[in-house]
DNA sequence: AAGGTCATCAACCGCTGGGTC
DNA sequence: CGACCCAGCGGTTGATGACCT
């Protein structure tokens, strides 16, 4: 921990910046005391969260409205849970981090009672351990082609060297994992692959322009994919946090594709986290344990050529087959699973 | 026992984007 | 339209405890 006496100064290793509330004068920074904590829990309790700016004034504490807020996300809230990461809760992150990268609120508002910065620690510290030493690139999220390299260092745009990549120019965020890349490009895959192919087509078309054009919230194409139940904090003790389940994911959000989309990507993913070593899998597996949506059936057709059917419309789709066919079940209408399984079932019929 | 090294995680910093004027 | 303010995000730091030699 930071000596709770140490001053603005530091310890010189970064250089202070003239940005307001850092360099007040009489601003306490370091480890928060139990009075600290009180005196901001009651505040909050007693006013509500917000305001941040003016808050350590309104609260009497001699703090930083940044580090009032942080203390508070992090630690304070009622709702954050403390503890070890379950080893569900360790699956769900390692799937969502495949999907998003290193967007550590949109993971967290994911994951019940955990905060983006516990997330953020716990896979620094043991997650991309974890998966280095069963050889998989933790940024890639597939094997290591050679024993563990040295840690790559980033660009200073924040891009590992050999990830620069066409597509990030429309991607935001500064550090995005392959993955999301792929995916993104799995978006345009699959909307060429299935033009014309009717609603199954046009519900993804538009929803690809809705979210490119969103924007929004630092998180741009992956932001509109995710509910964010009270605004584009993601910190909020949502709804999430509330029913403790991730499998509710897409049940109370009925409107939102993206939502649905994305819990078929995790489930997806998590049947690419549990075939590593197999790339050729094209055939269906078995379900996942957290599967929320039916599978559309794939057939194995060539390498790196994927046929699927779904409410006896069929697709094709080059390269990242699995993961436009589950996109492609996500967008089967409006109500999307209910569609999905009466898709299925006139397809079994 | 003492010193060195590693692991953990709370906290900080700089930056970004949205909102307002 | 631009300037400013603010909240939020992700990267990084560094104090501390655990472990190793």
């Amino acid at each position: 921990m930071r000596n709770p006496s140490s001053s603005s100064s530091g310890t010189g290793t970064k250089t202070m910046t003239t940005t307001p509330c850092c360099s007040k004068v009489g601003i306490k920074k370091g480890p928060w005391t139990p009075e600290e904590d009180e005196l901001l829990s009651n505040y909050i309790n007693r006013e509500g969260e917000g305001r941040w700016r003016t808050l350590p004034k309104r609260a009497g504490l001699l703090r930083c409205g940044k580090s009032c807020r942080l203390r508070w996300m992090n630690y304070l809230r009622p709702c954050v849970k403390r503890g070890r990461i379950a080893p569900d809760e360790e699956d769900l992150i390692l799937r969502l981090h495949r999907l998003l990268g290193n967007r550590w609120s949109l993971i967290a508002g994911r994951i019940p009672g955990r905060t983006d910065n516990e997330i953020k620690n716990y896979w620094n510290t043991h997650l991309s351990k974890k998966l280095i030493s069963q050889g998989i690139d933790p940024r890639t999220h597939k094997p290591l082609i050679n024993p563990p390299p040295p840690l790559p260092t980033p660009t200073s745009s924040g891009l590992y060297e050999h990830e620069h990549n066409p597509v990030s120019n429309s991607n935001p965020n500064p550090n995005p994992n392959p993955a999301s890349l792929e995916l993104e490009k799995s978006y345009q895959v699959i909307t060429a692959a299935t033009n014309g192919i009717g609603n199954l087509t046009n519900n993804l078309q538009n929803d690809v322009q809705v979210v490119d054009n969103g924007g929004g919230g630092g998180g741009g194409f992956m932001m509109g994919l995710l509910p964010s139940n009270g605004g584009g904090g993601g910190h909020s003790c949502n709804q999430v946090a509330e029913e403790s389940k991730y499998y509710y994911i897409g049940n109370c959000i009925e409107d939102n594709t993206f939502s649905s989309l994305l819990d078929s990507l995790i489930n997806d993913n998590y049947m690419f986290a549990n075939n590593n070593h197999h790339h050729h899998h094209h055939q269906q597996q078995q379900p996942p344990q957290l599967q929320t949506l039916p599978p559309v059936v794939l057939q194995a057709q060539e390498p790196g050529m994927v046929v699927g059917t779904s409410g006896g419309q069929t697709f094709t789709a080059i390269w990242e087959g699995e993961m436009v066919s589950t996109m492609a079940a996500a967008n089967l209408g409006g109500d999307h699973q209910q569609q999905q399984q009466s898709a299925l079932d006139n397809q079994r019929a």
